[in-house]
DNA sequence: AATCCTGGAGTTTTT
DNA sequence: CTCCAGGATT
């Protein structure tokens, strides 16, 4: 797709003001922003150095850097910033650091760490019991993405128990600058926060940059807004691309009437509205359109295509959930083989991740090879987690939680008792439990044995702290590793060698990425003295940098996922598995009056199909141990009657007999059964 | 430190 | 039912 579409063209062309993308599902709006960095670089002359694209995944960014920089001639891109919100936040904060009272090294909280910090704070006066932690995590995090200061949130606090997760907020920032560490929230509120109270830190930013583009629009959540806002100013240098229909983030903050606000805020916006769709046939769009036109709109929006007519959607009703998922696996072998199509071109999506377990073991029993994204985490795993804690005390010797994490890992018989001792003399001097242990009044604290202990521990870290500080620092924690012996503890604590050797490997990628950051950072003339270890370790607590080898391109399997995963991407062949009622709208979500979400994320499954899209469902299925009926999904009622093939659902279809009055699907079902 | 028991919940997830 | 966290027990 070389040759733009009028509707690209306008959108990558004006540069006169603010500019609002409304790209529908597989427009090309990757297309648009990578064009319109191009054309700011080559047609404009704005130096690359002074444009920065945003996304929220690292994903992301690295993709459209890569293409930004082939639509470029040579070395023009050179300087050019593609990176996530956060990663700009942590530049910004590193950039800043003196004036924001941080020393250089500072940690990054990851959810994790946040989460048990508020546990000990919690725990020392037990104003609220352990049961509240998610709620206080995540009034906490709300409170940060609405950019209320914890004194703000204390005097409008409505209740009591409100009043005390404020202080307990209030408690958490304090914790947080005396372990001279952030946390994620923090990355988008502190330049924030600084940008609004000192204009020539802002006014600095806002000449390095002089066009910004934002991708995902829809997604940002109020202090992301603010912060487009601060760095744009009333130059309305602006693009920004999204769609709201693909909003499916409101539950982790992300604020989709961003988008009627920008209007609001930017009256000079123009907008300008992409809807050609370049991925699906006809009908698969029609029914896209006809199910997201029962949800309200801002800006109206149509996608078609030249695709084609293609083939009905189909909606097949299955006895059990084991019959669905038999189903489905028996559809991709035989129309793999009626059609040559490849195993990699069948996806199969579902609301919850749970749903995966059922359609794996059909996959297996069928032989069909498959892939599940999603799940745990690289850096969920505890030896990554381990090393990364190692790599923090040695970057800031100040993060207690990096501390207390690996300080009996692999063993030094430190006790529970010892600990809480230099705890206690730690918190009442106001330092950190490292910084601690040069103090002599420990003495007096702690028995002489377990006191050497500790000291013989800061001692060997204080050495391989210096010995990261050489030329080559890679090396010093590969030294450390073995010193520790850590692949030795590996093989104690897993449960088979074969186990154990998969995790040291797996730290053994995790050092290659840390000498593979450190490489680019030094080779980014930009960073100048500073690109050190300590760069690199925050960029891998943000999982930047973290290549994995994307094998999924190189072999032929089913791929499975979530529907939230799927965003983004496309498959020849979608099934859309679990169209239920409590299940698709998710219960939770019918509870709370969040149908509107659960459209959206239907919508979003229906458009990663290009050519076939079969929905299905269980009459009864297994929840909490006991079989139950199902009621399918009110969505498929909104389905457009005419492009759709139904089967299992007797001899009628479902529209004609809802139309006839007070009649639903479900009782009209139960009369079948 | 390892294991067992009990109770409660049971979406989506990146940074 | 199944999985987890947290606490108690060994």
């Amino acid at each position: 797709m070389t040759q733009l579409n009028p509707r690209q063209k306008e959108a990558v062309l004006y540069i006169d003001g603010p500019c609002l993308v409304l790209a529908g599902a597989g427009s090309g709006k990757t297309s648009v922003i990578t064009r319109k960095i191009a054309y700011l670089i080559e047609q404009c002359d704005i130096p690359a150095r002074h444009i920065a694209a945003l996304t929220f995944t690292n994903k992301a960014a690295r993709e459209m850097k890569e293409r930004a920089s082939k639509l470029v001639k040579g070395s023009a891109s050179r300087g050019l910033t593609v990176s996530t919100f956060h990663n700009l936040g942590l530049n910004i904060i590193r950039r800043e650091h003196k004036s924001l009272g941080f020393k250089p090294g500072f940690s990054i909280f990851d959810s994790e760490d946040a989460r048990s910090l508020l546990k000990d704070l919690m725990m020392k006066d037990g104003d609220l019991d352990s049961d509240h932690l998610d709620l206080v995590q995540h009034q906490i995090s709300n409170w940060k993405n609405d950019l209320i200061i914890p004194a703000r949130a204390l005097s409008v606090a409505q209740s009591p128990g409100e009043q005390a997760i404020a202080l307990i907020y209030q408690r958490y920032n304090q914790a947080l600058r005396a372990y001279n560490a952030v946390d994620f929230d923090d990355l988008i509120l502190i330049p924030v926060e600084l940008f609004q109270t000192n204009a020539e830190v802002l006014q600095r930013w806002q000449r390095k940059i002089r066009y910004l583009l934002v991708d995902e629009y829809q997604d940002t959540n109020s202090s992301q807004y603010l912060l487009v806002q601060l760095i744009v100013g009333n130059r309305g240098a602006l693009t920004v691309v999204g769609d709201d229909d693909q909003s499916i983030y409101a539950w982790r903050g992300a604020r989709p009437e961003n988008m009627s606000l920008l209007k609001q805020d930017y009256p000079s916006l123009r907008v300008i509205k992409l809807e050609q769709n370049y991925r699906s046939t006809s009908r698969i769009l029609r029914v896209a359109n006809h199910l997201i036109a029962n949800n309200p709109h801002d800006f109206d929006k149509a996608l078609w295509s030249e695709m084609g007519l293609g083939d009905p959607i189909r909606v097949l009703r299955c006895k059990n959930e084991d019959a669905e998922a038999e189903r489905v696996a028996t559809e991709i072998l035989t129309q793999r083989l009626r059609k040559q199509y490849k195993f990699r071109d069948f996806a199969i999506l579902y609301r919850g991740n749970h749903q995966a377990r059922l359609l794996e073991m059909k996959l297996q029993q069928h032989q069909i090879p498959y892939k599940i994204s999603g799940g745990s985490s690289f850096f969920a795993k505890t030896e990554i987690k381990d090393v990364m804690a190692y790599l923090r005390l040695i970057v800031n010797p100040d993060d207690d939680n990096a501390f207390l994490r690996i300080i009996n890992t692999p063993r030094r018989q430190i006790g529970t008792s010892t600990l809480e001792a230099l705890g206690g003399y730690a918190s009442e001097r106001h330092i950190s439990l490292f910084a601690a242990l040069d103090e002599l009044g420990l003495q007096s604290r702690i028995p002489e044995k377990n006191l050497e202990r500790l000291q013989r521990f800061a001692h060997w870290i204080k050495q391989v702290t210096r010995n990261c500080g050489g030329d080559r620092p890679v090396d010093a924690i590969r030294e450390m590793l073995n010193d520790i012996d850590y692949e030795g503890w590996l093989h104690q604590n897993s449960a088979s060698s074969k186990a154990a050797e998969k995790r040291m490997e797996n730290v053994f990628y995790l050092v290659e990425s840390l000498q593979k950051t450190i490489d680019k950072n030094s080779s980014d003339e930009d960073e100048g003295e500073e690109s050190r270890i300590e760069d690199a370790v925050a960029k891998l607590v943000l999982r930047d940098m973290m290549e994995r080898q994307e094998e999924e391109d190189l072999s032929d399997q089913v791929q499975l996922m979530t529907l939230h995963a799927s965003k983004g991407l496309e498959f020849p062949h979608v099934f859309m598995v679990g169209m239920e009622e409590e299940l698709l709208p998710h219960r939770n979500s019918i509870e709370d009056n969040n149908i509107e979400e659960e459209r959206r994320l239907t919508y979003v499954g229906i458009t990663r199909a290009q050519r076939t899209l079969t929905m299905t469902l269980a009459g009864k299925r297994k929840q909490f141990g006991e079989m139950s009926e199902t009621t399918p999904s009110r969505f498929l009622d909104e389905l457009p009657v005419d492009d759709v093939e139904w089967e299992g659902f007797g001899e009628q279809s479902p529209e004609k007999n809802l139309a006839k009055g007070e009649e639903t699907l479900a009782n009209l079902l139960n009369l079948f059964d």
